[in-house]
DNA sequence: GAACTTTTTGCAATCGTTTGCATTTTGGTG
DNA sequence: CACCAAAATGCAAACGATTGCAAAAAGTTC
C-alpha cells in the first residue's frame, strides 16, 4: 500500500514534529518527553516504519554487524560441511543475536586476503570472529595487526597477539590418551593433522600422556591426515593393509576423523572396543548415536560462543580482550568400554 | 599508520582528480579513460583504500546482502544444529559469494515477525532466503505478500504464492518405501512429523507406495515425532516397549531421525538390516559412515543452493521466479541390504 | 510578572558515495 | 585555425539518519 518508502522525515511530518525528535524518540532518548516518545513509537509501529540502516550506519559509523569467517584450509572444501564448525556458527548466531548483533557469514575463499580492510574499514561489520586457526595464521595476524576488534576460535594456549577462545586442546589430548591407557591400550595411534594449530596441541597432550606412562612414543604411531572422515578412513585402511593391526587404541583429532577410522576398522571386522579402543574430539550430536557410542572430548560450543561474543564486545568498547579457555570434559562411552 | 580513514574525497585529492572520477574509476565505468581508471585503481590498492559500504548502500539503495533465515520450529532449539540445515547454509554461502552477494544469517527466533520490514525495508538486505517451511508458513506468506525478493527452501509441490526450491519429497518418500517393499518388508513404519510441510509430502509418498503394493496402511504404523534423533530414539524405544517389534521396516523423515531410531534398535540387539530395514532422508556425510551404512534419499544441496540464488537474483532484476524441483536419488547402502 | 533555571524541541551540518547534467578537453576535418 | 563531435572529467545534489548547539517552552522563585 504505502509503497513510497516512509522515511524519518515523512514520519516527522505525519506527527507534526521535527526529524530530530522522531529520531530521538525511536532511540528512546530521555531527552524527549516520555509522553512524546511513546506517541511517536506507537505511530512508527502503526505505519510500519523501519529505520534505514544504511543511513544510520553511515551516520553513526557503527554497523551492529559481526563478520564470522570460517577459516578453512584451502585444500579440502569438504570441511565446509564439518558439523562441528557449523555448530559453532549456529551457536555464535544465537549469542550474537542475543546481544543485538547480526551475523555476516563468510568463508576464507573470498577474493580478498585483507579482512580488516574488507570488513571493517569498508563498514560492513564492526568486528570479526574467525573460526579456526587453520594451518596458517598469516591472515589472522595481518588482521590483528591492523588493530580491529577480533576474536579467534582456536587454541588459547597458542601465543598470539590476538584474543583466542577455545578448549584446552592439550589437556583434551592428554585426557583422551590417558583414558585409553587406563583401559589397557598399549599401542595408541594419534590420527590427525599435527600441522593444524588445534590438532597440534591435542598431539602434544597425547605425547605427554605417553611419556608419563612411559609408553613408547613411536613415530609410526602418528598418522597424519586431513581432518575429514574420508581422509581418516583412507589412512587407516591403508595402514592396516600395509602393516596389519599394529595398534590397539586411537586418539582421533575430531569426531569426524574417528568415524572415518571406525568405518575402516568395522569393515575389516575389527572389534570396537575389544580389539581397538577409540576416542574422538568435539562430541558432536552423532557421537552419542554412533554404534558403538563414541567416547570423546566434549567441547562446549554454547559457552564458547557466548564468551567469544563477550570478548568481542569488550573490544568494541575499547577495552582489551583476553584469551579464554573453555572447560572440556571426557565423555566415556562404549567405544572405550572394554568388557 | 593511516588511521584517519581514507575516503573517496581523500583519494581524489591525492590523485588530483574529482571524487566522481575516482568513484567511476573504481567501479570500472568506461566513461573514464582506461588509463586513468588503471592509475586510480592502482592508487587505491597502494593506499589500501576501501569504499564505505554504508555510504554506497545508502546512495544506491542496494546492499548486495542476502538474508538467510533458518526457519526453525520454536519448540526444539535442537534443530539449530541439524547438520543438514547447516549444510544448506554452507552451500548457500558459497553460491551467494560466487555471485557477489554476502550472507546475513538469522534464525526465526528474532524479535521481529515482519521479515520484509526488518530486512528489506530497513535496507539490511536485498532479498531473503528462508530455509525450511516449518510447521507454519504464516511468516513466509506475510513476507511474500509484501512483494520482496524471496525464495524458500521447502517442498516445491506445495501450492504457494512464492518461489520454492526443494526436492521432490513425495517421490523421495515413495522411492524409500518402495525400496523397502522390494527388499521384503511388510510392516513399514513412517517415522517423522507429518505436520511439517516437507515431511508431510514424504509421508504422502510413503502412503502411495503402500497403496500401490496393496500393503496395509495402518495408523499404528505412522509414528509422529519431532525431527530430531533424540525424539526418534525415544519414540522407537517406547513403541518397542509397549508393542514389541511389530514392524520390519522404517522410513525415516531424515537421516538424523534414522540414526535415533537405529540407536534404539541396536540397543535391543535388533538386527539391521536382517530384522529391520531402514531408509533415511538427506544423505548427510554421516550416513555413509554409520554402521551399517544408511540407505537414504540424497538431496543435492549444492545444486539447490545454486538454483535458489539464481531464482533470487531473477527477482532482484524484476523478473518473476519459479519454483524448482531438485533431483533426488536413492542411495542404497547396508541398512537395507538383506542377505 | 520579571528573571532565571530546567526541560523539551528544532535547525542544520554531517556521514561518504553515486550520478544527472554541465563543462572541459581532445581530436578530427574542412 | 576555426569549428564541431566525441570523449573525459567535474559540479553539486541527492540518499536518510544522527547530533551539537541554539531556541523555544515550561516550570520556579521572589
Amino acid at each position: 500500500m504505502n509503497d513510497n518508502k516512509l522515511t524519518l522525515a515523512g514520519l516527522a511530518k505525519l506527527a507534526g514534529v521535527s526529524t530530530s525528535t522522531v529520531s530521538r524518540a525511536l532511540n528512546n532518548n530521555p531527552l524527549i518527553k516520555k509522553q512524546t516518545r511513546e506517541r511517536l513509537q506507537a505511530l512508527a509501529k502503526e505505519y510500519n516504519f523501519s529505520l534505514n540502516r544504511a543511513a544510520s550506519r553511515l551516520r553513526t559509523q557503527k554497523t551492529n554487524v559481526i563478520a564470522v569467517i570460517l577459516n578453512l584450509t584451502d585444500s579440502t572444501d569438504q570441511s565446509i560441511s564439518d558439523p562441528f564448525l557449523l555448530k559453532v556458527v549456529g551457536d555464535l548466531n544465537q549469542a550474537l543475536n542475543y546481544q543485538g548483533y547480526e551475523l555476516l557469514l563468510s568463508n576464507s575463499f573470498m577474493a580478498t586476503e585483507d579482512w580488516a580492510n574488507y570488513f571493517i574499514k569498508s563498514s560492513r561489520a564492526d568486528g570479526i570472529i574467525v573460526i579456526g586457526q587453520g594451518k596458517t595464521t598469516v591472515k589472522i595476524e595481518k588482521a590483528a595487526k591492523s588493530g580491529i576488534p577480533l576474536v579467534v576460535w582456536g587454541d588459547p594456549k597458542v601465543d598470539a597477539n590476538y584474543a583466542i577462545v577455545g578448549s584446552d586442546n592439550a589437556l583434551g589430548g592428554y585426557l583422551a590418551t590417558k583414558h585409553l591407557i587406563d583401559v589397557g591400550c598399549q599401542k595408541i595411534l594419534f590420527l590427525g593433522d599435527p600441522e593444524h594449530a588445534e590438532m597440534r596441541e591435542r598431539y602434544k597432550g597425547y605425547q605427554q600422556a605417553l611419556v608419563e606412562k612411559s609408553l613408547t612414543n613411536d613415530d609410526e604411531l602418528v598418522l597424519s591426515c586431513d581432518i575429514t572422515s574420508k581422509a581418516a578412513y583412507a589412512k587407516i585402511a591403508d595402514m592396516i593393509l600395509k602393516q596389519g593391526l599394529y595398534f590397539d587404541g586411537i586418539v582421533a583429532a575430531s569426531d569426524m576423523v574417528a568415524f572415518g577410522a571406525l568405518k575402516a576398522l568395522k569393515e575389516r571386522y575389527i572389534g570396537i572396543p575389544n580389539d581397538v579402543c577409540i576416542v574422538g574430539f568435539d562430541d558432536i550430536a552423532m557421537a552419542e548415536l554412533f554404534h558403538p557410542a563414541l567416547t570423546t572430548i566434549r567441547q562446549n560450543t554454547k559457552v564458547a560462543a557466548k564468551i567469544m561474543v563477550e570478548q568481542l564486545i569488550k573490544q568494541l568498547n575499547g577495552q582489551i580482550a583476553d584469551s579464554a579457555v573453555i572447560d572440556i570434559e571426557l565423555i566415556k562411552r562404549k567405544s572405550t568400554h572394554v568388557t
